[in-house]
DNA sequence: GTCTATACGGCGATAGAC
DNA sequence: GTCTATCGCCGTATAGAC
């Protein structure tokens, strides 16, 4: 058997380490198999590295999930919860939640359906994501999330401008209408008979329609 | 080492055929960890069965995954399809998804996580939703199973009674809202600090709500 | 830091007695 | 139909040269 370098002269290695070629490999198979259903190996040809250096860098399969769970969970978690916390309107808040939300998941579609099988499968991840939202302290962690978006919510109401509702339906409401579609992508191309396209106009749709849908939903 | 036998005489045995017994245990199993973070040896421990069993009824792991796949799959899909097909007014078959949606997923809170993360993970998932959708013909299943439902919806809006929306988005908006707290169960439970009673209550109160919810938001 | 070679265990699956 | 015993593979992880 003749041997084959790996990395041709003629192709460039990646930039970036090779740490990092790690982490977006193992992102990126994660993502798409599952923690239980993925292979370190796969993940080290798709990083295009040796599957030692796995082991080098992260010390095991656990460690390397972990790591691309946090990752994951932080660039989609802190963002939503800085809008709902600002000091905007509740109509503001609902545009800029269904713009962000759904421009962010059509870069990464497979986002959400990883994110709830993970927690789904894993009890650890349930403190893991906690440590993302809140940065250490897992304690009475919804209270404080929830508490200025509460109050301006009952503020709303008695002002006769909203419907009564608490704020972790509105949370979930939103982030419901926002989120499902793409977790459950695969069956509604299956049932919808939606290819790539027709997906994206799918969505383009809902980011018209959802913020004058969601509000007309809490006018009193 | 002494050797106890697995079933205590006092401790009669559950009643059911061991098939039966076996793939109900897989339910379980398979429901809580994922096809592939499940393990044989696992599944025949909690059917109380011997482990050899299993390859015995189902000749391998995939096809007793795929048992549990369809079994699952088609006691959630029909009878909602059955309810948005049938001939009653908008407003009733809202109402009636939500009541049958969430009594139902109550009772198997981790049917949608499980459902979603197989579509995800394994693309033969999906040839084998249709299968149960359609009753076998997996062609143009989609435009059929919503032309009652799309013909209704343009009959309102005509009439001035509903705000003009498209059977998918309809779909998906009120599924959405139906199915995603189940879902996202763990990150909800993680994030508000609800334990399993407060989460009952939580899906009690979006029964009494959801209906109207929805509704308000189709109004013109 | 990166490679090759390999140890180690776990798991799916089967053979064959009863 | 049910059991015990075991095979063979695959995947994680490590040892050790370079």
């Amino acid at each position: 058997m003749i041997k084959v370098p790996r990395s041709l002269p003629d192709v460039p290695v990646p930039e970036g380490d090779t740490q990092h070629r790690i982490l977006d490999a193992a992102h990126r198979v994660f993502m798409r198999s599952g923690t239980a259903g993925a292979r370190m190996q796969e993940i080290a040809r798709e990083a295009g590295v040796n599957p030692a250096l796995l082991h080098y860098y992260f010390r095991s399969k656990a460690r390397l999930s972990e790591a691309v769970f946090l990752r994951a969970a932080g660039q989609l978690f802190p963002a939503i919860l800085a809008i709902l916390n600002s000091d905007q309107s509740v109509s503001a808040k609902v545009e800029q939640v269904v713009e962000k939300e759904l421009s962010k998941l059509s870069e990464t579609p497979y986002l959400p359906a990883y994110i709830l099988s993970e927690l789904a499968h894993d009890p650890n991840r349930m403190r893991q994501l906690l440590t993302v939202v809140t940065g250490q302290h897992p304690s009475k962690a919804g209270q404080r999330l929830l508490s200025g978006l509460d109050s301006q919510l009952k503020a709303e109401a008695r002002a006769g401008r909203l419907r009564p509702i608490a704020a972790e339906q509105f949370i979930v409401n939103l982030l419901s209408l926002c989120i499902f579609p793409f977790a459950a992508r695969p069956m509604l191309t299956a049932l919808f008979g939606l290819n790539d396209d027709r997906f994206s106009a799918f969505i383009a749709e809902r980011r018209r329609s959802l913020p004058s849908f969601f509000l007309r939903a809490l006018q009193p």
